[in-house]
DNA sequence: ATGATTTTGCAAACCATTCGCAAATTAGGG
DNA sequence: CCCTAATTTGCGAATGGTTTGCAAAATCAT
């Protein structure tokens, strides 16, 4: 059967995701080990990021530049709201998704299975 | 200032676009266009994408093998029905967004300023 | 502790995308 | 039309994020 260890270099790549609760590319992640003298490998960090979110531990987005970028989250279905000042992210339940289920149906015979939402904006803290 | 040339590879890359209406990559188009013995070269394609996308005329997205894909579609701000079974794309516009912006604002004190929407389903031809 | 199994690190391999540059194409005025 | 200036194309080479192979190191169960 399949791994599980629970090993340094994992712990100390999920402990900065659960840090800094925004999204961050592997090369930042990297970054900011090294600053803290843990020393783990890009690839590493790679591996530990593709297994988060195959756990649904962390979730994936490709930033501007086309870099794969991570943050951790609910392992529920849900979104998130990223703050454009502090980069910040939020899970966001949806509930207003029902009336826009029922619209796709009658207006163009769509049947939703599933659907994907963010949001950018200002947070709490930063207004 | 800049350019502006209608030239006979960009027209037909953005007729495979027009043509498809799914999300395709450089590579695919490129390979199209092969068949059809049109010899667009495959930087090209990329750098006409990029300008289609550049005037809003076409819409990016990464696929889960991460290469980037096109589709055309409005101009103005709407989202993207996909289906899952043919791959065709549908404009849809967003009216219920009005409640999820009171929603983020009174329970997360987020002010909403952007959104990305993406749905998945089954079109009415395939249903 | 001990051995079986999983992980790590490193460097090399990958591969989609970008770039440099000379040749080809386009737009427009004369 | 014809010519020139400006843009675009194609090619191959370079880029750069991500993946991979493999031997050494770490982890877990006994």
């Amino acid at each position: 059967m399949r791994a599980a260890y629970a090993t340094r270099p994992r712990e100390q790549v999920s402990a900065v995701l659960r840090r800094e609760k925004r999204y961050l590319s592997a090369a930042e992640i990297h970054a900011i080990l090294r600053k803290s003298r843990a020393n783990v490998s890009l690839s590493t960090v790679y591996r530990t990021l593709d297994l988060l979110a195959g756990k649904g531990e962390a979730s994936a987005r490709v930033d501007e530049r086309g870099e794969a970028t991570f943050v951790v989250c609910d392992q529920s279905h849900h979104h998130h709201a990223v703050c454009n000042t502090c980069g910040k992210v939020e899970d966001v339940s949806c509930e207003a998704i029902e009336s826009v289920a029922n619209a796709l149906r009658s207006h163009h015979g769509f049947k939703l299975a599933d659907h994907e939402m963010e949001f950018f904006g200002t947070c709490g803290a930063c207004r």
